[in-house]
DNA sequence: CGGGGCCTACCCAGAAGTGGGTAGGCTTGA
DNA sequence: TCAAGCCTACCCACTTCTGGGTAGGCCCCG
């Protein structure tokens, strides 16, 4: 890539430790420059608007407003920034909803710092970055095409649902109140036409919205 | 195994006790890092999804969320991450139920600490390992084949679980009291180790215990 | 600007599940 | 014969889910 000037970078991340790691390990490098921090993607966007990094590097999974969600509003706002999407899962729906949301890229938070920095340089040269085995993951998906009605936050909420969660339980895990986790579960079986939890499970793990064991 | 790095360990265990004593002698050796301790699963877990670690090293009976319910979390969540199970039983339930879920060993909690070291390398370097005793009792359990600890009744029960079906509605279905598929649910939960429905379901759709819809 | 979708949040009453028990009748095998 | 395992059944207090609402704020699209 070129070296005339250092790649800014905005990481947003809703993990204080992630953050301070990654930065503490970007900073290593000489050609890349941390221009600010955010634990939300809303505020990672306000941030945005004022230091305009060339790379957004954004975890997948924040409360509020969502990683995949916030795609959209950075392109909009800043058709220059490039977004790479940070995730510790390899789950089909969320790979595909970030490429069909604009991501540049898509790295697994397990990969090596090398393949996140390769990422980044590639992204800031125009290209996209995926990690292996998240482009596997994006093939499979359009074989099996058909697509769920479902919203992000709906399959947020399946995820929980099948990991045996508690509306009380989901609550807490995505920053919500148990009443809103309630609301969404009851429009996940209404909007399916399935009465019972155990039919929203076996859904969830024949539609691939969370990623099988095994 | 390989030297290049310390091995993250991540400790998991209701009893502060043992986790203070576990971690005191893991430091001891240069090339284990204790990264974390945990007094409940679900602790543990969110710990987990920040630092990463190699290797969990899991007390099976906890409180609220158990340890075996726990592994099927870390594997969907962590998929990096090796889980070992500790414990004061060489209950062939316990045993057979936790390589069932994902775990990469099982550690007898009596034996010497050079075992648990020996263990935490292994897995680690990707292997398995179950203390001595652990897998006679896994073999014992494998000759039976099938290898479901469970009674034809039980597995009837779990059939109509996952068919979506109430207390009530089982019993009306199998000809027996609500109360009855209610105790049978309970053993189930019980001799299987698995705390919620949701669970269950899965257990029984990953073991084939039901055949699979679609 | 208006409508619609989405996410959030709460109300309520009734149904159901949870997690402890205990217990009797039955068969099976040592 | 006697213990063990299984199936059956019920008790209780507690929590959670269910299924019906309503509703405000936000954003996008027409």
């Amino acid at each position: 890539m070129n070296e005339r000037a250092k790649i800014s970078v905005l990481l947003i991340d809703n993990h204080p430790l992630v953050l301070d790691g990654l930065k503490a390990v970007l900073e290593t490098f000489d050609h890349i420059e941390v221009a600010g921090t955010a634990g939300l993607a809303q505020t990672g966007l306000d941030i945005a608007r004022q230091i305009r990094p060339q790379v957004v590097l954004m975890d997948i999974n924040m409360p509020k407003l969502s990683g995949i969600d916030a795609i959209e509003l950075f392109r909009n706002e800043l058709p220059q920034t490039r977004v790479v999407m940070l995730s510790m899962h390899d789950s089909r729906e969320y790979i595909s909803s970030s490429v069909m949301h604009g991501a540049a890229g898509y790295v697994l938070k397990d990969v090596s710092t090398d393949e996140i920095v390769c990422a980044i340089e590639t992204v800031a040269n125009g290209g996209t970055y995926f990690s292996s085995g998240v482009f596997d993951a994006l093939m499979g998906d359009r074989a099996g095409e058909g697509s769920d009605p479902l919203t992000p936050r709906e399959r947020d909420i399946l995820g929980q649902i099948v990991a045996g969660r508690s509306n009380r339980e989901i609550g807490e895990a995505l920053g919500i109140s148990s009443a809103t986790a309630e609301t969404h579960r009851k429009n996940l079986k209404k909007k399916l036409g399935i009465a019972t939890t155990a039919g929203l499970i076996r859904y969830a793990l024949d539609h691939g919205v969370v990623s099988k064991v095994g």
